[in-house]
This record gives C-alpha cells, sequence and structure tokens, in this order.
DNA sequence: CCCCAACCATTCGCATACGAACGACAAGCC
DNA sequence: GGCTTGTCGTTCGTATGCGAATGGTTGGGG
C-alpha cells in the first residue's frame, strides 16, 4: 500500500492557514482600502501606538515580524509621515520609534476598519466557534 | 473615551492567522531540510502527483495560487527536474505539467514530512481540539 | 467567416517573510 | 582598560502573494 494515495492536501493545516489567511488579508485590504494601510502595516503601527514608544527590534517583536521584516514595513510607514525615527543618544545603534500624529488617527480610524475585517473574515461560523476558533489559534502558539 | 484603547492586536484573528501560519511554515521548512521543499512547494507538487496532469493555471486553482505566483513556484520546480512541461497542440496558450520520477520521489519523501509537520504545529492541542481547529478553519473557507 | 469575450501564461511593481552576513555599538567580565 | 559576547539595524538573496497590464490563443455568437 503506497503510503501517497492516503494524503489529502485538504487536511493539513498548513494549506488551511495558508488559505484562511489569504482570505484574511484580501478582506482587510478591501475592508480599509481608503486608509491603505495593509495588516501587517496596522499591527505595527497599532501596537507601537498601544505602547507610544519603541525600539525597531523591540516592536518587530511586539507583533511577530524578524528585524529583516520590521525594517521594511518600518520605512515604509516612516516614509508615509505615520511614524517618527529619533535615536537614543545613550545607545547609538537603537532607532526609537513614535507614531505621528497622522499615526494616531491612522490607526483610530483603522481600529474600525481592523473590526469589520475580524467580522468578515469570521463570518461563516457561529459566535461560539469563533471564539472557539480565536483560543485553539492562540494555544497554538 | 477614545475607541481605541480596548483593541487587542492579540485577539484579532488576522494577528492569529499569521502567527500561526508563520509557525507551520518555520516547522515545515525544518521538517523537509533534506528534500528542500517549501510547503508552498510541496503542495503544487503533491496536487500535480495526485491528478496525474494539469494546466498551470488550473493546478494554481487546486492549491489556491494565483496565477502570477504559481508561474514562480512551477518555475522553481521545474528548474529543479521535479516537474516536466509539454504542451497541448491542441490549445497553443496551455503549459502541460506533468511530476517527472524525480518529482514522485520527492512527493513519497515529503508526505511523512509533511505528517511530522502537520503534527508538530498542532502538538499543543489535544486530539479533539486539533480535529475542532481543523473543522473550523474549513468552514472559516 | 469574423469578431469579441474569455482564458492562458508572463511580466512588472509592490509588500511580506526569513536566513545569513555585516558593521556598529553596548555591557559585563577579567 | 581591553576583550568577548550579545544586541541593533541593514543589506542581500530567495520565496510567496497579488493587482494590473500585456500578448497570444480559443471558441462562440452573429
Amino acid at each position: 500500500m503506497p503510503p501517497t494515495d492516503d494524503f489529502s492536501l485538504e487536511g493539513h493545516v498548513g494549506f488551511l492557514l495558508r488559505k484562511a489567511h489569504q482570505r484574511h488579508v484580501a478582506i482587510f485590504v478591501e475592508a480599509s482600502a481608503e486608509i491603505g494601510l495593509t495588516p501587517t502595516q496596522f499591527a505595527a503601527l497599532q501596537k507601537l501606538a498601544e505602547v507610544g514608544t519603541a525600539t525597531q527590534n523591540l516592536l518587530g517583536r511586539l507583533v511577530a515580524m524578524d528585524p529583516a521584516t520590521i525594517q521594511g514595513v518600518v520605512r515604509r510607514l516612516t516614509e508615509r509621515g505615520l511614524i517618527a525615527r529619533t535615536h537614543d543618544p545613550l545607545d547609538r545603534r537603537t532607532a526609537v520609534l513614535t507614531p505621528t500624529e497622522a499615526g494616531l488617527a491612522a490607526v483610530r480610524t483603522s481600529v474600525a476598519c481592523a473590526r469589520r475585517a475580524h467580522e468578515a473574515a469570521l463570518s461563516p461560523l457561529t459566535p461560539a466557534e469563533r471564539a472557539l476558533l480565536l483560543s485553539l489559534l492562540r494555544k497554538m502558539g
């Protein structure tokens, strides 16, 4: 009996996670077309607004992004004037980040979009199922 | 009361899906280091082996990949000699794909890696929770 | 038979994502 | 005080992922 025959891609976590993630990204981008923030950019900017100030790598760790990844995200947000970059005179390695006024305004607007995207992405599920899915995803790590 | 304060990134589907997906990719790549297939490449190759023959765009639809995305995936698999590209004389638009012998061998080996990655990614969950998560992800679309 | 709508594959541009290597710097240890 | 270890941010290379535009081709409707 060949071990390949009973394999179903559709039953694989990785495949389902990839599809669900793709779907959410599409929904999010559509829901926040006015602001033009991607889910990744929103995550970084929202978290920065939440903590007020952070080093670039620290912000990356807070939102689960590689130093190489957060670099590009922060660069694009800085170029759009949503993040201000200063330097800590006590540690000349670090880039100290702060949301600008425009950045805070963008977060306030985008939070509503994020909530709409959240609801839309979970719309096929009942409220109980939604809570269950979220807790399972959290437990997965 | 500002509407931003009660927003938690960690309770957002998009954030949890992104983290879970990243985690699975890392686990998969580590589990199949010997073959060196990414989850995406494995999905395309496994599905092609399952159906035997497919057009490039059709294969993309079967594994939830854009025409622009499947193009690169197939190109890399072809360059590695895992997929053969021919042409349908009756439809000169299409690229007809078939797994090579090496491709079939790679699928057979990788299926075991994929199963290990599946188990490892779900290891924080009980068997009942795993089944639940899979069914919820499937239901999400 | 011709034309047009639909489909195929490719390309460009942009945004994640991460390993690896790098130069700069900080902090602790002897 | 010098050295080693670790951290910070950057860059390069590679791989997804998708919108949009393009050129080639097919097939159906008039």
